[in-house]
RNA sequence: GCGGGUGUAGCUCAAUGGUAGAGCGACAGCCUUCCAAGCUGUACACGAGGGUUCGAUUCCCUUCACCCGCUCCA
């Protein structure tokens, strides 16, 4: 399938325009149409009823470790700006980069290291951005190699420093960027403010600035004591929370893959960390079936565990739910959901203050004055187990799904072209949305054949009656055949038309959408049949 | 952020330094007894800003957006 197919109907059928079109468009940001909204709120309200409001408190899922609770939340989008410190975001998110002009590529200004030298007279700083133990070799070969020395020349060359990072150097000029030939092709650093900053207050100055959350899950660990507080939920439970974030994204691409501002929908599942690996594991596979049972079924669909050495240190493991969306290349795959083991790390961070990954154990990450780096809330956030007494911080299953990723897979597995007759029999091109009728925007539309002999009285009657109980559609103009076609493309599941047949026995007929066939039902059944066709 | 491409009606596309045309779609009406193209009619467009010019949708510049590649991000 094309994506520009997809994305011409998306515009012409009302699942998703461009923000602030009329004006020309803003990159990254996306408007959910008529047929669009309904769409994503049943992805949502799916997400939200099979996670949470439909859980089984008292049961043992299959696969699950034992019964488990889950609650929701929903938390202001601008938090305290402590938040982001100690989650690590605010250190993550304001990155300095450079530019080189020669080679095209960008560093981050506080990875590229290199060493000052002189040879000749001349003196220059030979930067380099390969690995830790290739750097002094790389930047040795390269300054022979701009000196047009040989090898066995390099006594020749004065080594002023060892290796030290960009940012001690002023004077950019002198500077040989790590892939380049020519000096000073390195732009100055520039910062990029990954979250988007606002301040509260009507005469809020800099000292007011705060943030949109770039994770709605920071929320629900800030309210975890609150929680505990108020529920009576008790290890192991879940909190979910679906809502939007917003991150600065340096190229936002793939129509609403990766937008500026999106809407997540995550949990925060808390266990104990004896059976944390357990509740890993239930989670990872309980979150691809899902997207199964909404119809991603087959080989786009995959999950990819991700290898040791993509592992944060703290984590024992991290899976990401992945979907082969057509304007990526072939083979490769783009992350709908990430599953990920973050132990107590968040926790703990909103405790003591925020710890350093890259430790372990984990230790708090202090500055240049041997302080802590972002102080914690120093509120106790651990938690006691009633019957054992037993106090302990639980470990964290973080299943983060992206609503508008998941949104858009749905409509790139639903795009689906077929052959179907028209009225003389000939095969015409069909274009059907085939969703699953659980997220269908549309659940179903009445036809009266025609519009005379009084079907459109008895077809609007219909229409009332499923109305009550559903999302459906009335269509009495023109022929029967386009108004079929009309309703694949919205991705309608069934369509129900009054025909002569109606006035005499009551039944109407049926249509599915995907198959073309036909059945009968009596018209007073048709709310009981629809509920059966379209329950989880 | 860099390089390349594209921007004309809701969609897909055409033409032109002298005031834009088609197909589909939409709407109104007619006709239609089950899978889009039967008839009549109607509405709707040169992404934005500036420049050159008597005159710019067309040429130039800037900008915005989208696509491809790189980069980046996770």
């Amino acid at each position: 399938m094309e994506m520009d197919k997809l994305v011409s109907l998306c515009k012409r059928r009302g699942f998703l325009f461009q923000s602030s079109e009329i004006y020309g468009g803003l990159n990254g940001f996306w408007d959910y149409g008529p047929l669009g909204v309904e769409l994503k709120r049943n992805v949502k309200e799916a997400w939200w009823r099979d996670m949470v409001s439909g859980h089984d408190d008292l049961g043992v899922p299959a696969g699950a470790p034992e019964a488990y609770e889950m609650v929701g939340l929903d938390c202001s989008i601008i938090m305290h700006p402590q938040v982001w410190k100690c989650s690590g975001h605010y250190d993550l998110f304001h990155d300095f980069m450079v530019d080189c002009r020669e080679s095209k590529k960008r560093y981050r200004h506080d990875q590229v290291k290199g060493r000052w030298v002189s040879h000749d007279g001349k003196r220059l700083f030979v930067a380099t951005a390969v690995e830790d133990e290739q750097q002094r070799s790389d930047v040795q070969q390269r300054a022979l190699k701009y000196f047009n020395l040989r090898g066995k020349d390099a006594g020749d060359l004065t080594w002023e420093t060892d290796l030290v990072s960009l940012i001690t150097v002023t004077d950019l000029a002198q500077v040989l960027g790590p892939d380049a030939k020519q000096l000073g092709t390195l732009t100055p650093p520039r910062e990029f403010n990954l979250m988007f900053k606002t301040i509260v207050g009507a005469l809020g100055g800099e000292d007011d600035a705060a943030f949109l959350r770039p994770e709605t899950a920071q929320g629900i660990f800030v309210n975890f004591k609150n929680v505990l507080d108020s529920t009576r939920v008790r290890i192991p439970f879940g909190i979910a929370q679906t809502g939007k974030s917003f991150r600065n994204e340096i190229t936002p691409r793939n129509f609403t893959f990766r937008s500026r501002e999106f809407e997540q929908m995550e949990i925060e599942f808390f266990c104990h960390p004896d059976s944390s690996f357990q509740w890993y594991q239930y989670w990872r596979d309980r979150r691809l079936k899902w997207y199964v049972d909404l119809g991603l079924a087959g080989d786009r669909l995959r999950l990819r565990e991700h290898s040791a050495d993509e592992l944060s240190h703290y984590s024992c493991g991290t899976s990401d739910i992945e979907y082969a969306f057509p304007f990526l290349n072939s083979g490769e795959y783009g992350e709908l959901e990430g599953v990920a083991h973050r132990a107590d790390f968040d926790l703990r961070s909103h405790m003591e203050g925020k710890l350093d990954p890259s430790t372990r154990p984990l230790k708090l990450e202090t500055g240049p004055d041997g302080k802590p780096r972002w102080r914690g809330s120093g509120k106790d956030l651990s938690y006691r187990d009633e019957l054992t007494n037993a106090r302990f911080i639980p470990h964290v299953i973080e299943p983060s799904a992206g609503a508008d990723r998941a949104t858009l897979a749905f409509l790139c597995e639903a795009y689906t072209e077929d052959q179907a007759p028209d009225e003389n029999g000939v095969m015409q091109t069909r274009i059907v949305m085939k969703l699953h009728p659980r997220i269908a925007p549309i659940k179903a539309a009445v036809f009266p054949l025609v519009k005379k002999d009084g079907m459109p009285e008895v077809a609007q009657r219909i229409y009332r009656d499923l109305k009550r109980n559903f999302n459906v559609f009335y269509d009495e103009k023109g022929a029967i055949g386009r108004r079929y076609r009309r309703q694949d493309e919205a991705g309608t599941p069934y369509c129900i038309t009054v025909d002569s047949q109606t006035l005499q026995d009551q039944t109407v007929t049926i249509r599915d959408r995907d198959t073309l066939r036909q059945w009968r039902v009596n018209l007073h059944d048709c709310v009981a049949e629809l509920r059966q066709r379209l329950s989880p």
